[in-house]
DNA sequence: GCCAACGTTGGC
DNA sequence: GCCAACGTTGGC
């Protein structure tokens, strides 16, 4: 089992959402790098940090499981979609997503305090400029944040 | 709202 | 295949 982080913003898709809805699909990822990971690494079982950027409380807020591995993201043949994408071929799709479903909240763990603890200084988040939607998250990683949330050993 | 950093695009 | 221009991300 592997650990991820997705980033979303909450504006437009947030952990209390997901936690209305309990499964969902993480729609949108128009990234080569984060759509390879998705495609290549990311299997049914691996747990997610949910990330809120772009907003007034940056940093991870929840986790959720993975539950349905990559297939094709349908809103990228939706004209109506922000995420529309004229260049990809219905054929040969060239964007995934995966289902996520909702676990729990966290309490909030910011972005500033992530940047201050050593242990999370190879984290692609917390290096300048940055801007992967979907990163890898290293077991060390996910103990260390999980430690900073001070709500652990978690409940399950 | 600003703007630095980054990925993508497209002319050559 | 280079690289300048452009659009987007995302913290602040």
């Amino acid at each position: 089992m592997a650990y991820w982080l997705f980033k979303t913003e909450p504006d437009t898709f947030s952990i209390d959402t997901l936690k209305k809805q309990q499964v969902s699909c993480w729609e949108g990822v128009r990234n080569y790098q984060a759509r390879n990971m998705m495609r290549d690494q990311i299997r049914e079982g691996d747990e997610v940090f949910i990330y809120h950027s772009s907003c007034k409380d940056v940093g991870v807020v929840g986790i959720a499981e993975v539950v349905r591995e990559a297939y094709p993201d349908h809103f990228q043949f939706d004209l109506q979609s922000a995420y529309f994408d004229p260049k990809s071929d219905p054929a040969n799709p060239r964007w995934v997503m995966v289902d996520i479903a909702y676990r729990r909240h966290l309490r909030l763990v910011s972005l500033k305090k992530m940047k201050a603890n050593p242990a999370l200084d190879d984290m692609p988040l917390v290096q300048r400029g940055s801007r992967l939607s979907i990163m890898p998250v290293t077991e060390a990683q996910w103990e260390a944040i999980l430690m900073m949330t001070g709500q652990f050993p978690p409940v399950v």
